[in-house]
DNA sequence: AACCGACTCAACCGCGGACGA
DNA sequence: ATCGTCCGCGGTTGAGTCGGT
């Protein structure tokens, strides 16, 4: 292959010395431009028509691969040259830095990926360069489709652009603009100035992009009916506190009445689930989880919630992303169908009901909950927040 | 199996800025 | 100041793939 791109440039370069011959030489009277032009044309056809295009082979690749590995980047010009491929210098340069780079990452964007591509769009616009350098491994061109995709997608679907709490996400960066960012909220109190610097909105019809799993999960319980938050007066009714998550039906009003003050609601359908859901593949238990995120363990408070449960069975991811458990009117307990389950460490498969799915939940975190911030930008990278609706936690 | 449309992604193209002669 | 070359960026295209019918 290397012989034959040799030979390829032996038959350019004599090309091209046969060309030169026809060019008027030094001392020769004749200065017609236009000839001198069409000559020169001539040539650049004659170039760009010896010059490869196209997808690029195996050997090429090495061919580039090693040329720049021993001598550096730049003078792609010289690439070609030096190595005789019959790729121009541009596309010397892209096959290497869209591919052939050591330090690419390859594979589908990660969440903290999406959203982060998300909040740069907002910040800058098609920047896809820039972008690149906030994204190490990530190059511009990948960018630049995703985004592509993505607007397409929300686009078709009647979507906005972003993300109504892209401003909410980028507190931390207070020179974020977002273009599109209604300005209904602009007098109220800034996010993400509660105690507990939370942002205290309530977010509708959410769903998570392209249905995956978030890579952690925080513990999560379904509300029995007829319970409610830390009441003293209610000996008759379950009295029990709240986890760090939770999620209850709308229609639990008495419960999102009593929902203490340090507690942060979140309003969402259930829109994401797909054959995941019921697949049977593994799943990451809370506790590793937490580990992972180098925070605490659970407290003594919650450890009803905490109990260990096969990463299959213990209805954290599921009861998030799944369409949730059929309410059983008229049971004992006002539990949901298959709830044992969540303690027992029986496999459930969430039951799907026509009746709930598309419905609107509620999920509740507490303030305090140490990994609040994270749990907050993992989880709501939601494509279809479509307005931020209520202010909530002020009772 | 064949067809079709949607989607993804690699690659190309044109333009403009930087820089040196 | 002007011109030519190189390089990088952003927009666009088209081949390949996949899923649905």
């Amino acid at each position: 292959m290397i012989s034959a791109m040799a030979v390829m440039s032996i038959i350019f370069l004599l090309i091209k010395v046969v060309v030169i011959s026809w060019l008027p030489q030094e001392g020769d009277n004749v200065k017609d431009d236009q000839e001198d032009q069409l000559v020169v044309d001539h040539l650049a056809e004659e170039e760009d028509s010896f010059l490869k295009k196209g997808p690029w082979t195996a050997e090429e690749d090495a061919i580039l691969a090693a040329y720049v590995t021993s001598n550096g980047v730049g003078n792609w010009n010289i690439v070609r040259k030096n190595t005789g491929l019959a790729r121009c210098g541009k596309s010397c340069r892209l096959r290497w830095t869209n591919h052939l780079r050591p330090d690419l990452k390859k594979g589908a964007f990660t969440q903290e990926e999406q959203l982060k591509v998300i909040q740069l769009h907002a910040l800058m616009g098609n920047k896809w360069a820039r972008m690149a350098q906030e994204l190490p491994g990530r190059t511009d061109n990948e960018i630049k489709n995703f985004w592509n995709t993505r607007q397409k997608k929300r686009k078709r679907a009647g979507l906005p652009l972003y993300p109504e709490d892209i401003e909410v996400l980028n507190v931390d960066n207070p020179q974020s603009i977002n273009q599109n960012v209604s300005t209904q909220h602009a007098n109220d109190s800034q996010p993400g100035t509660s105690s507990h610097n939370v942002p205290e909105l309530v977010f509708n019809n959410y769903k998570l992009v392209n249905g995956k799993h978030p890579s952690c999960v925080p513990p999560i319980s379904v509300m029995p009916e007829n319970s409610t938050f830390e009441q003293q007066d209610n000996s008759d009714k379950q009295v029990m506190h709240p986890p760090h998550l939770q999620i209850m039906h709308r229609s639990h009003e008495q419960l999102q009445d009593s929902l203490p003050n340090d507690y942060i609601k979140f309003q969402g359908d259930y829109m994401s689930c797909d054959d995941k859901c019921s697949s049977g593949i593994s799943l990451p238990s809370f506790d590793d989880d937490l580990l992972r995120m180098g925070e605490d363990p659970p407290t003594q408070t919650h450890d009803q919630y905490y109990e260990p449960r096969s990463p299959r069975s213990n209805g954290y991811l599921e009861s998030i992303f799944c369409p949730p458990p059929k309410i059983v009117e008229g049971s004992d307990d006002c539990s949901m169908q298959g709830e044992s389950s969540l303690g027992n460490g029986e496999n459930l498969d969430p039951i799907m009901n026509q009746d709930t799915l598309g419905d609107t939940w509620l999920f509740i975190f507490k303030k305090d909950f140490p990994s609040y911030k994270s749990l907050y930008n993992k989880y709501m990278i939601m494509e279809d927040i479509s307005s931020i609706s209520d202010r909530v936690g002020r009772r």
